[in-house]
DNA sequence: ACAGTGACAAGTC
DNA sequence: AGACTTGCCACTG
């Protein structure tokens, strides 16, 4: 593996921490794993993580709600899917961050440090 | 070493 | 609501 696994370990692991029927961003996932700026960094992590990780991939979008894949594509496809059967609406291959966006409380966030 | 690319983001117009 | 620009950093040729 060419990247660092420390950072991708506190990346994969601040993914995991994000709730069944809530959505998160890249930068947002970026900040909480003490990488600020570095939102692509946490997509090109995604695609090396483990399979057996079951890691909650399809709750990270764009900043702006959007999901990342191209529009149309068969990850895209899968992607809107799997957050349908969460209970997130999708709609025009987007969602409203104001609605599901997942909001950490403090204590969660104090949580996951170490 | 260098330029292009990408599961991104924020600012400007 | 777009389109364009800059800032990011890892990866690839």
């Amino acid at each position: 593996m060419a990247f660092d696994p420390e950072k991708a370990q506190r990346i994969w692991m601040t993914v995991q921490q994000v709730p069944c029927g809530k959505v998160s961003s890249y930068g947002f996932i970026a900040d909480l794993a003490g990488l600020p700026g570095r939102a692509r960094m946490v997509g090109k992590v995604m695609q090396y993580a483990p399979e057996a990780m079951a890691l909650p991939w399809h709750r990270i979008l764009k900043s702006n709600g959007q999901i990342a894949f191209q529009a149309g594509s068969e990850s895209a496809r899968l992607q809107t899917e799997l957050l349908r059967l969460e209970g997130v609406e999708v709609i025009n291959n987007r969602v409203r961050l104001s609605r599901y966006g997942w909001q950490p409380a403090l204590g969660e966030l104090l949580l996951m440090e170490f």
